[in-house]
DNA sequence: TTGAAAGCGCTAACAT
DNA sequence: ATGTTAGCGCTTTCAA
């Protein structure tokens, strides 16, 4: 009774089917019109344009790929622990741009740091069939992931490498730049140097603070585990271990965090102190320059670019042996270690 | 002769074809083993289960959303200027949470500011089928939405207001933190005021700089635009314009910026300035405490939450009129406005 | 230049 | 407890 000019005989959307039955050609003839396919006569086409605009219809890109190769999508997932994060909503902006320009989208989920969820998350990206994936990866290990591997899907990890599974990344070079850190310490004259680190368990903060370690322990300073305080995940518990080092007799004289959100924690409790500590972060801060701080930095657009390049030419065919892609990081030496190492 | 065992005919994944027929069920049953539906033999489901793991099997969501709703997948698209902006990542992860908490996912967009990079990338998301669109337009106008609209897609605009559509919308009080700044200049003495805006076709950016300017005129100051200068929408473009004002004759005693980007610029300049001019910027900084500098501040993370509330409640099956939430500012008052305003 | 039929991988509806 | 059939919206044959 109401339903008779435009007659969506079905609930929803439009489909193909009404666009060709509006304007009165088959479901082929319209789909070839709509895509600009080669043979179909001016009038025709301009007959099933006006039918589209008037039932408003859009493209199922999901029935289309479906249909099309069956399996892959036109997207790339990206698992990270918390875009909020500078760092990381550097690198997805970096990536993301890359794979834009060739037709990508990048689908970006938080893990917060969690196993379970990168598990879930993961497997969640993988049944939408991204095209590829990229991991800031907070497992202990991957082999969970061979099968796809197998089955093609290009995986890069990012920040942390792979354990038990052969496939690309980009990593920092996080032995040169704690390296780096240290002797910079060392050369003005540190020898109670705290330490504080993010989540032990993260392979990256290991080596930060294994290689920084290493380097004060070749140059003397044995003990250099008594002012060492990790798993400091967020500003809070990062503020809390600086005051704890602070409130030791002797205190450091200087302080090594070992990324940006630690970083962020030292200069709130340092800012109101009376004679702060030396400091030195890993991560360069947003204006870093203007709170003249010193650190470690690097370029995480760069890295997502790195990444994207990676994963491009996997899809472009290359089949070799995994890559890793190291970069190198910077020391930026500014006014927060020009303090001298005043007796405590 | 070679593929005897496993048989897969097709090439590619495995499908559930694949896992039954190695399971010796029909693809039904092995649908409903590995779902986890009810009545399946518990050796039945073993058997589905060995088999889907020997195949490596993974379900596709694509095939299983064309299928269930034949409509929509449990995406939900971001089309934003640049997630690399603190401003946008804030507001990107608050909002990722809360809608990753109902079981859907976020896919983020660049546009760059770019109105044709907008309606190309909101196209692809619709014909993705996302369940509900949020956007930071940079639009002027928002009637080829409609149609879409109609059907039924929930629509969330966030920090500039739809035009032409009656959408919802989370939005800043730019209005009151623009005359929030004014008034606190005022009270400290300055009267003539720098003023470096974004792209003056934004239109959050016109509302900041119209109503801290209807402030001034208020005030007496009549000439208020004499000190204007729009258009920088770059930190490198914002230095420029900071420069420019510092090197009139006279210079403004005071200077307000209209977002982060801008008030980054501005503190590059003025840090290695002899007498600087007070200073005052629109969003909060990363480590704005610690740069002592004062600013109208928001929530960018509750302006995303804000926004998957009103997206989520529309999901829900409300089908009210469209809702408008503006959220509140507040002015911090740090050092760089205790400067006064000397003469140039 | 156009159309009919088949099928991408999965699940809903209805058997059995 | 399991199997059969049909169909989501599109595109790819193949035919007219």
């Amino acid at each position: 009774m109401t339903e008779d000019e435009l007659g969506p005989t079905r609930p929803g959307r439009p489909g193909l089917v009404e666009v060709a039955a509006l304007a009165g050609v088959s479901v082929k003839t319209a789909s070839r019109a709509l895509n600009g396919e080669g043979y179909v006569a001016h009038d025709t086409r301009r007959r099933v344009q006006q039918a589209a605009d008037r039932l408003g219809y859009r493209l199922n890109g999901m029935a289309r790929e479906l249909r099309r190769s069956g399996n892959t999508s036109t997207l790339v997932g990206l698992v990270g622990g918390d875009l909020g994060n500078p760092f990381y909503s550097k690198l997805a902006s970096g990536l993301e741009r890359e794979v834009r320009l060739h037709g990508l989208q990048l689908v970006t989920v938080n893990t917060d740091e969690d196993p379970q969820s990168e598990e879930r998350l993961t497997g969640a990206l993988l049944e939408r069939r991204v095209r590829a994936l990229v991991i800031v990866s907070t497992l202990p290990g991957h082999r969970h992931l061979a099968a796809e591997h197998r089955h093609g899907i290009p995986f890069v990890f990012v920040d942390r490498p792979p354990t038990g599974l052969a496939a690309d990344a980009v990593l920092l070079d996080n032995d040169g730049g704690a390296r780096q850190a240290a002797t910079h310490l060392l050369e003005h004259g540190h020898t109670r140097i705290g330490i504080v680190g993010d989540f032990s368990r993260l392979r990256t903060h290991q080596e930060r603070i294994t290689s920084f370690g290493a380097t004060l322990r070749d140059a003397g300073i044995a003990d250099w585990r008594d002012y060492l305080l990790e798993d400091a995940h967020d500003v809070a518990a990062a503020q809390r271990a600086v005051t704890d080092l602070l409130d030791r007799d002797p205190p450091p004289t200087a302080i090594f965090t070992t990324n940006n959100r630690i970083t962020t924690g030292a200069l709130r409790v340092l800012r109101g102190h009376p004679c702060p500590p030396a400091l030195i972060g890993f991560d360069e801060l947003d204006l870093g320059d203007i709170l003249d701080v010193t650190v470690i930095a690097h370029e995480p657009e760069n890295m997502g670019r790195q990444t994207a390049r990676l994963l491009l030419e996997r899809l472009d065919g290359y089949t070799g042996p995994p890559r890793w892609v190291i970069l190198p990081t910077r020391l930026i030496p500014r006014g927060s270690t020009r303090r001298l190492p005043a007796r405590g």
